[in-house]
DNA sequence: AGCTATTGATAAAG
DNA sequence: TCTTTATCAATAGCT
């Protein structure tokens, strides 16, 4: 198309190839146009000339950004920068990481357990049992503990009951030797102490004490 | 160009949309390849169907890759950024889920407990209770199987044996009344036999039948 | 998928 | 670069 045929390769000429860079980009880009309207296609296009000048084009109705994304789901080809790729590596890493702890997870909780070996059964079974021992421990620590506190609780209330008794026995005294001076009841004496050392009257073992 | 101007506006006709679209687009390609080599650029083509099907070009010495990078520092567009986003968002989802999996698995393990509640602790216990008798279910379903097998090739030894015992009855009257005119001994029988039918003289069955 | 009349693209020149 | 113009290439409508 032109005064004459021309050989596909290379024009060496420098100013022939610009100008017929030119022109034939103008083309590329109003046939991509074409398309895009007469075929409801949708067309990106990226030209750079050999001095490095970038055109493109893009169906309006989309952006490239989005049709280079459909492209990689639909080639499969990726496109993207190293950056991507790891990070799309790690993706996968950590979603297999996934799969196998749910698997995992799965079996220790005695689910999908349809297509395993005895062998792997037996395994399962240990690693329960395992777990339950270990659990067994730590409740009995939380047992243990507990009960230790509570023996402290009662130690401390007999100790301020102890003491409780003793004040009143000198309250008693003292007031038989004022005559009665003035009043200090329990209650008050009660208020006055840190609150750590105080007891509940609710507590059974104060009850006992009495 | 053709047998008559047409508008560009899209083509009804489904069916000459699509050639349209073949025929276009073959162009399109072409023409891209021609300037590629003509003037020494580099060009990347991306074409969708209407139908979604993918074409695409891109000049040989290069990739669609390079060709993007550049296009990205070339034009300050930025054609990844959003998809960026959404792989870091995605790997910190996963990587949430793998935590939480992996706490809960470390906790089936009977691993990591001391942080935990008493109440925390017996919802593990019920777990793995629960986990334990899906499990017992299981492996009592495997040892009835195979229990059931057991009996069932125990049976068929007792047939078996039963009847290799009447063939030799019916044998020995055979040859009394034939005045032992062939020889004809346990072994030749049994080789006779079809294989499934053979009994294993080192099974026990065999032993208690005789 | 081929064919071909026609329009479209463009090489070379101005 | 832009326009012109002679030619070649692409393709619309058929088969």
């Amino acid at each position: 198309m032109g005064r004459g045929k021309i050989e596909i390769k290379r024009i060496e000429n420098s100013t022939n190839r610009q100008v017929t860079f030119s022109k034939r980009r103008a083309g590329i880009l109003k046939k991509a146009r074409e398309i895009g309207v007469l075929c409801d296609a949708e067309v990106g296009v990226v030209i750079f000339s050999s001095a490095g000048k970038l055109s493109d084009y893009c169906t309006p109705k989309t952006t490239l950004s989005r049709i280079l994304e459909k492209y990689q789901t639909n080639s499969g080809k990726i496109l993207w920068d190293e950056k991507h790729k790891s990070l799309s590596a790690e993706i996968d890493r950590v979603k297999k990481e996934n799969d196998n702890m749910q698997i995992e997870l799965r079996h220790m909780k005695g689910e999908d357990l349809n297509s395993l070996q005895p062998k792997e059964l037996i395994a399962i079974e240990e690693a329960l049992n395992n777990g339950q021992a270990n659990l067994r421990d730590k409740m009995m620590d939380h047992w243990r503990m507990h009960k230790r506190n509570e023996k402290m609780l009662e130690d401390e209330h007999k100790m301020l009951a102890f003491r409780v008794h003793q004040q009143e026995v000198e309250l008693s005294g003292g007031i038989r030797e004022l005559e009665l001076g003035y009043h200090h009841d329990d209650r008050d004496f009660a208020a006055s102490m840190p609150f750590t050392f105080r007891v509940q009257p609710s507590h059974p073992n104060l009850q006992q004490e009495k």
